[in-house]
DNA sequence: CGGTTTTCGGATATGATATGTCCTTAATTC
DNA sequence: GAATTAAGGACATATCATATCCGAAAACCG
């Protein structure tokens, strides 16, 4: 059970579009050039940002991306999942019910037990992505960046932002 | 980010070897017969548990598996990590490093706040495992599963117990 | 002793998914 | 009209999950 890159990529372009001044655009060549990633992929995930409604997007020279809501607004779970996907980690292919020993036709009423245990553990994990926002991240990194490179990178960006 | 099918398989198995008698082994052929489930890849899953000293084995006829400890003292992270490994699930592959406003050979003192609160969410997740125990499930199971077909069951196995 | 049954590990094949590239289209800016 | 950008489809590659097969070693049984 690995999550994929695009996650990391994906929270560290929020946090730095966290960065943008309103109404600024930032474009995927800039993130990419910005972490070193491959600007046709990186694209793809901040695709899947757009489709779930935390980046707007314009088009042309000086397009790009931006946050669609505020920092404080937006949780980490959403940032996961708008590229990993919704699907719970566990899924129950109900080999319970090949068991020989079960009646012709029985159907079971509930969930079983074991997929139960497994779907409360998932949901302890979103819970816990859930509860930090990207302006928490924003705050830690303000805090423990060293404040020349916070301040370079931030320059970099706002040369490039449309 | 998706668990193997063998997870599901490993916990199944361990709460059937849960109800074997005391120093009695049941097969990999007659769990796979039980479930449903390809003999000779299911054996890999309970390899891996033998590798986590979660069961132990003997050769020959009446041959088989049975549980190393007691189901109280085996937890469900345990059984999840023999098969699914205890590698996390989120891979910080540093593109922080690779800004290009950081100074040549400047090296990071802490690892990064986007891994810190990946890795916090992972052990909630753990930590979620950790406090079912083997016990648990099977408790739970006794109370769900209809009466005759956990007797059935448990009497199709202890026949083909070695 | 010899034949059978079992676990164990390695080798191999196949399918799905993640990763990465390329190209076209439409919108926007200048 | 030319340049730039996001969006999305097609495609290639790599990695991993799934599955099967085989040989070796151990245990049981006659
Ligand atoms: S039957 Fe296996 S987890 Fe539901
Ligand atoms: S640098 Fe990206 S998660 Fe650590």
């Amino acid at each position: 059970m690995i999550l994929k890159s695009q996650v990391e990529w994906a929270l560290h372009c929020c946090a730095i579009l966290a960065g943008l001044p309103e109404g600024r655009y930032l474009s995927t060549k800039a993130l990419a050039e910005l972490h070193g990633l491959p600007k046709e992929y990186l694209s793809k995930a901040l695709q899947s940002l757009s489709q779930a409604s935390l980046v707007e997007t314009t088009l042309g020279p000086s397009g790009g991306y931006r946050l669609a809501k505020t920092p404080s607004d937006i949780n980490f779970l959403e940032i996961v999942e708008a590229v990993e996907g919704k699907a719970r980690s566990f899924t129950c292919t109900n080999i319970r019910a090949n068991n020989p020993c079960r009646p012709q036709g029985y159907c079971d009423s509930k969930p079983c037990a074991v997929a139960r245990i497994m779907w409360e553990a998932d949901e302890a994990w979103r819970d816990t992505l859930r509860r930090v926002r990207l302006s928490d991240l924003v705050g830690t990194l303000s805090e423990e960046v060293p404040a020349d490179i916070w301040r370079s990178t931030f320059e970099w960006v706002l040369k490039r932002a449309g």
